[in-house]
DNA sequence: TCCACTTAAGCAACGCTGTTGCCAAAGTGC
DNA sequence: GCACTTTGGCAACAGCGTTGCTTAAGTGGA
């Protein structure tokens, strides 16, 4: 069952110590962009004092990590020296395996894809042969950048998993992946480390570094309806790595029959009603599921995806908004909720996936849940 | 909004990790009970070293906050010497104010009542005559333990509040409690720290202590339905300390008029199956909406509890662990989850208050959710 | 009864962390 | 040109857990 608390280390010491607040720093950096940020503002940040956030800087820029940038405007002394994050000092590839697609990135630092391959793949086919098909993409985009390192591979696969070992259950209509350890087989492959998750995760992953602080849903509405928890500024993958189980909460109770053998899902109340082109209603539905998602978790935001969505975003923001604040106005809670869609990137998911293997090294470790 | 994230400075410099480490030991001290827990058992959990342990606990030791307690059977060498909380070292304060009660407890460190004291109370009445007499049960309190250090006052609330500056809002049917200020209003008046929060999240603190490690949500089926959700280890509050709204979710679209003015919330349709004597709908309605918790957030546990659970708690366990499970076989996630109903204390509201004051003391800051 | 062996736990020296006190560098503005 | 402000590095330091070693306190066979 859930190990990872009980069985966490939880003791720091010096070298974890060190390392946490070098990752803390090079966050900021990553969050600062291109246009840089300066010591002090990264010792008031971070609680630090100047001297600490000094020594730490110098230790990253003797690592290539990170480089000045140029002065701030004095405001009546030595004006501040900005620093900013290298960003191709290192680099993760990310991989999207979809049910007819494959698609590959390589990732730097910044978050930016500076490589892209798509392909068609079976996913049905042998895992043998999908395995051979990643692994090749995985060597010639790290042929992109010969000289610098690359971090490891992240993998979002749309079925079950267990984020911890990296075994693949239950992929509905696949079952020759069911138990497949795809990240011990993909890492024997390609020699580096492998992190594997659900596409939903990978994509509120993404979406977790260019959205505004705080926690958010992200709801992914396309064949099917599922969820991404950013919770605390880490992706909420719970016991089993199934959080995020969104399309069949029961919304109506006895209600009409769904694929998945229950009643009532809110895919299939949703889905049926875009099927017959009454969008306000898929609205209305999503909506009254992410009230409910509001309301349990109170979260911040709610973010909307996915090719349904897509095909009329202000139906589906205006929609959803409004059950929301219907709600939050009858105490429910969810008052000053934002509901938005999901921009970024066009490979939101495969670069998700890179940033995966990225997560740690700006402490984000994602071992909690 | 939620400024958590943004704001907090995640440094950790010496100072920090010493307190850290040492209110992890503290926490394991605690979890170990009477029975204690030996230095390299200690270093085992914590991935500290047995000599780093050993100068951590003779610093607790001459603190008075642990002891020696005999040693173990020898394994062939020198036989363990065993550590244990002291438990009258330091004593938290903690106040259940209910709509027409008053119940405050003196906790020990180990988390057990050793001074009770339940009173009437109008909810109704002024602000500052309910603060009267809460203050007036926390002089009494003290008074127990005259000689040892009182840690602060936690108070458990029925209402909607804000837990980070101790504001309550929208109390229903109390708007004289809107807006507030009730930490800082009985800090003044008792000259102790003061943590407020809601009662179901008190409740999940409580738990959290003495059920297995894991993610768990408490739902509270009493007047009405509430839930407490603890997730790595911590009370998940949400950006507005809004999180565990469960009654008012939506279960059936268009369905029964709620007293919310919303429809066919979970809150409404269960009680209306429990008014009309039917426990098996009222048991599948929950069910239905645990199970749609339980795949959202993955968690290992569901715990019962309230007096209206207590009636029949077989029914509602059983009525519950088939949906859950039902659900599971389907592949909707759950699978392996487990239903209890809430054992623990008779007073586990107060109790909980009192834990968080505790919770510091034992690295469970709280400070995130 | 003795002695070799095992295991636990403390002492001392150490490396490394962030902190403090101080000073040089690099601007502004009268 | 000089007084002032602000940034940021250097050096010394206190305190953390770690390492190497020693002492304490048992077991068990000869």
């Amino acid at each position: 069952m859930n190990t990872s608390r009980a069985k966490a280390p939880a003791g720091v010491n010096l070298p974890a110590l060190r390392h946490h607040n070098a990752a803390l720093v090079l966050d900021l950096l990553r969050a600062a962009g291109a246009e840089g940020i300066s010591r002090l503002e990264l010792a008031e940040r971070t609680g630090l004092t100047p001297q600490a956030v000094s020594k730490i800087t110098a230790r990253l820029r003797a690592e290539g990590l990170a480089v000045g940038a140029g002065l701030r405007p004095s405001t009546g002394g030595k004006p501040r020296t900005v620093l900013r994050l290298v960003p191709d000092a290192q680099f993760a590839v990310g991989l999207h395996l979809d049910r007819d697609g494959l698609t590959a990135v390589l990732v730097d630092l910044a978050g930016r894809s500076v490589a892209v391959t798509t392909a068609p793949l079976d996913f049905g086919a042998p895992a043998e042969k999908v395995l051979a098909d990643a692994a090749d993409a995985v060597r010639d985009l790290s042929a992109a950048e010969p000289h610098k390192p690359v971090l490891g591979v992240g993998v979002a696969v749309p079925g079950p998993l267990d984020h911890r070992d990296g075994v693949l259950h239950r992929v509905t209509g696949f079952p020759q992946w069911d138990g497949y350890p795809l990240r011990d087989a993909l890492a024997e492959r390609t020699g580096l480390p492998v992190t594997v998750d659900k596409d939903t995760n990978a994509a509120a992953l993404t979406l977790s570094l260019s959205e505004p602080p705080g926690d958010f849903a992200y709801l992914h509405l396309g064949t099917g309806l599922g969820a991404g928890l950013v919770l605390g500024g880490e992706v909420h993958r719970g016991a089993r790595t199934g959080a995020g189980e969104f399309g069949h909460q029961t919304l109506q109770l006895d209600g009409p029959l769904c694929e998945c053998g229950g009643r009532g899902c809110i895919e299939a109340l949703c889905l049926a009603a875009e099927a017959r082109g009454d969008r306000a209603e898929a609205a209305r539905v999503l909506g009254a599921g992410a009230a409910n998602l509001v309301g349990l978790l109170d979260i911040d935001r709610v973010v909307l995806g996915g090719r349904t969505v897509a095909a009329d975003e202000d139906a589906y923001v205006r929609g959803v908004r409004a059950v929301i604040e219907e709600r939050a106005a009858r105490g429910g809670g969810g008052g000053g909720v934002v509901v938005t869609v999901a921009g970024g990137g066009d490979r939101p998911v495969a670069e998700g996936a890179a940033q995966l293997v990225l997560a740690p090294v700006f402490g984000r470790v994602g071992e909690r849940g």
